[in-house]
DNA sequence: CTGATATCAGGTGAACTGAAATCA
DNA sequence: CTGATTTCAGTTAACCTGATATCA
């Protein structure tokens, strides 16, 4: 019986506690720069790409297409994106960071940075290099169960 | 430089992307009996409790007091938690279960936890227990540099 | 014709802040 | 007077589904 045994609380409330105060750091941090979390995710994953479709974006953030788009489009509005119709195939557009975008990004990298040192400086190598194998091991079993 | 460490992808977006995961199955499951995963959690941590004030409870949750009130009046007005007031202090009101909300939750936590073993199966229960350590010190390390 | 992409429109869940009344 | 609790009202960030036009 879930309500008294010995895993208690949830594993995936203590997962949940450790996302929320995350967020809440990142929020408070990424304000100065004006970046949302959700738009400093998205340009760090156009890193090194020279051009990638918002659906692909989409898919590898498990995110649907059109929660994607919003943020593409409000990224490109402010010049930190940019899209590129390609003449070759004019159904999807090419987004890519700009050098402003690039700017901003590694302004923002250095504050994330300092959250996660803060969070995980506690945690010694090993440990933190055991949650992330597990992470990593859930996040497999999430994709092979989502296929279904 | 964060965009080219070898801990790719960070820590932190490894924890949000098995939140969401976990968000959404959770959501899937609890929308069958009615409930959303905030009133579900906050239910949960009502079992074996008497009475507690919803300020109490917010600060258990660590979200704010009117966030933690709405979905309590929410969870009254369904006749899932009841709020009586006490005579000897009428400036809070003492929050408990229902027996309607007892049972509902007793058919949740099924659910729930269900998600939890397709979940965590796939994980050694020494890894598990690492996870959770792990987790556990994260959220003292978030509650120690909270309260500065 | 099928499937993918982009986009418009509307909706949801779950948090937040601010302000005010009540009461210990 | 201070501090905690409740409650009203408005806001935010980040998702979602449905429908539609376009194009490979």
């Amino acid at each position: 019986m879930a309500s008294t045994n010995t895993t208690w609380p949830r594993t995936v409330y203590l997962i949940n506690e450790v996302n929320l105060a995350v967020r809440t750091r990142m929020e408070r941090a990424l304000r100065d720069h004006d970046l949302t979390v959700a738009q400093y995710s998205v340009m760090s994953l156009l890193v090194g790409k020279d051009g990638i479709s918002s659906a692909k974006i989409a898919r590898a953030r498990r995110v649907s297409p059109q929660s994607m788009n919003e943020q593409i489009v409000a990224l490109e509005g402010r010049g930190l994106v940019a899209r590129l119709g390609d003449p070759d195939n004019r159904r999807e557009l090419l987004v890519s960071l700009t050098r402003t975008g690039h700017d901003k990004l590694k302004l923002c990298d250095g504050a994330v940075d300092q959250i996660e040192r803060e969070l995980f400086n506690d945690l010694d190598p090993a440990t933190h290099k055991g949650l992330r194998t597990a992470l990593a091991t859930l996040i497999a079993t999430i994709r092979r169960t989502d296929e279904v």
